[in-house]
DNA sequence: CACGGTTGGTAAAAGCTTTTCTCAGGCCAC
DNA sequence: GTGGCCTGAGAAAAGCTTTTACCAACCGTG
């Protein structure tokens, strides 16, 4: 038995007798034979290897965005390189040259923050590059989560449940997505209360609703927080001061970030980015482009989902 | 000019002028050339690649080990393939037999729990497999924490700022690690407490403090929790009831999970179980293997670290 | 019966490196 | 002057798969 037949037979191409063909594959089953994908890869120019390239060391975004690039992608047989960067331009040139050499067949840049390049630059590479939560570069391909959607949604979902006060804690205010958030909460709430600019800390949180109380005055009955950990040290602040969260302020988060929302007393009603969708879509279009199907540039912002938890109350305007 | 001619000029090898070679090279720089890693892996058998298995899906363990082992392993050209597999057996399969196809010099299989397999075999492949946070098999390789010297740092650190009572709050009794940390508390503390197993979470960290305080008698002056979760709700706890922390009770976390152990109020001092250093040395472990160096079997159980913040008060017993 | 078309299979090339072998030429020594 | 040795460079094979081209046999038909 010749090779060629062999290959025809397990690739269900050429011709040849469906007799022959199920014997090969049958006896290629019992010796447990499987291809070399390098030796496929240096011919078909394909690798069915993708890279991630991330500078969000903890994770805390990067993850769900892998989860969704693998969930897509494994069923098309495409492994991904994870490399971590840090924010070192030296080491994220070493990482991308290694998965070139590796003949990629793409890669997905992934970062902590909208609007921040990664350190190195990846706009004349002879590979597709797709671009996930970080800032892409001109007629690439950029998906990112819609902030001002899930910050309407947040504030929408406050107003509905009968608040008034609302009040907006959030993160540092040269954050691109901080100020989208706070327009779409100006749109939403009016101007009645100014938005509280901050870090992304608990401590802020706290430190927040202590001045808000202490000031006298009417309080407001909801914040709007631009994290899960500003509206942790909030819901504590309240908590401890004797505030009732949610009788008599509702407090809503931003990420979703289970291991803070979900253990929070009460249990944060957040917005979720719905990163590993985003990681999904990006997975798919860099395949897309792998395979040479044209893909329109631009960005594409993904709808943000709230999650009710207790930190609410009031009656689900929809429901 | 031939390729062979040119290959020997890049490698240093073979026999040639010194000019030709420094020529060759200049103009290889020129071009940008970068060789072909696909097709030197199928000559040479390596393919600069390994793959990272993990059922963390949260990733609270596995992101520092793979820090761990890029770090380790980008010197050596080596790229990392990192498959999240969720406990699901199918999926796992899919994911080895994908990185089994791409040639990946070695397997680390990761996991979130000392004393679990991972959900697909991985005992007789002809590619190295090493163990790192997560249950080998026979006359494999597996490197862990030393949970019993990580427990007795902690303890014994307590007895040092002499807290006498001192309490242990810990996770299920069935983890095996959970019964490691007991054992060496009782070592080291005696028996005078008895542990209270639970579960991993704030709450239980709560509710147990509102046990012990509620009921009459001798307080304990010092927590020994089982991981920072537990310590942090623990430490709300104590600071709701009014007792003071580090002032009246001491509270010492593990994991050193800095999402949690740096927001707790005050900052949780805690076991860093050096995951990283865990992640390094099974790369190089991995390494060791796919080159063919010799590496002994067995257990290997790394150092773990306290990492001393302000939730302890005392003087150091040691400085 | 001979020829065109079909069928089932093999041989060979291509993809990119590395390594080993071979070869041509130059130089030295005898 | 010629044989042997050394040097620098090129040819070829190997690694594994896929694809194209090709070939032999067979069938049907004019």
């Amino acid at each position: 038995m010749s090779i060629s037949t062999a290959s025809k037979a397990l690739n269900d191409t050429g011709r040849m007798g469906a007799e022959t063909r199920e014997r090969v594959k049958r006896i290629a089953g019992e010796i447990g034979y499987r291809p070399n994908a390098l030796a496929r890869g240096l011919l078909s120019k394909r690798s069915f290897t993708i890279g991630l390239l991330t500078n969000d060391t903890y994770g805390r975004f990067t993850l769900p965005v892998m989860a969704g690039i693998s969930d897509a992608l494994v069923d098309h047989g495409v492994s991904v390189f994870l490399c971590a960067i840090e924010d070192d331009p030296a080491l994220a040139q070493i990482h991308v040259d290694a998965m070139l050499d590796k003949q990629v067949d793409g890669i997905i840049a992934t970062g902590k923050r909208l609007d921040r390049r990664l350190p190195v630059d990846l706009s004349n590479l002879h590979v597709p590059v797709v671009y996930a939560f970080t800032e892409g570069t001109q007629n690439s391909v950029t998906f990112r989560s819609d902030d001002e959607q899930g910050a309407r949604l947040a504030v929408e979902w406050l107003a509905g449940i009968g608040r008034r006060r609302i009040a907006h804690i959030t993160g540092p205010e040269d954050f691109f997505s901080v100020r989208e958030r706070a327009g779409a909460y100006h749109q939403v709430a009016g101007h009645r209360e100014p938005v509280l600019y901050g870090v992304w800390s608990e401590s802020w949180g706290h430190e927040v609703v202590e001045q808000l109380w202490k000031r006298p005055g009417e309080k407001p009955d909801a914040l709007f927080c631009g994290n899960d950990q500003i509206a942790r040290g909030a819901a504590d602040a309240l908590r401890e001061r004797g505030v009732k969260v949610p009788q008599d302020v509702s407090v809503v988060g931003f990420d979703n970030w289970e291991i803070v929302a979900a253990q929070t007393r009460p249990p944060l009603t957040t917005v979720d980015m719905e990163l590993k969708e985003l990681g999904r879509q990006a997975g798919l279009t860099v395949l897309a482009l792998a395979e040479g199907r044209p893909v329109e540039p631009g960005v594409r912002k993904l709808p943000c989902r709230l999650i009710v938890r207790q930190s609410c109350g009031g009656k689900s305007p929809t429901e």
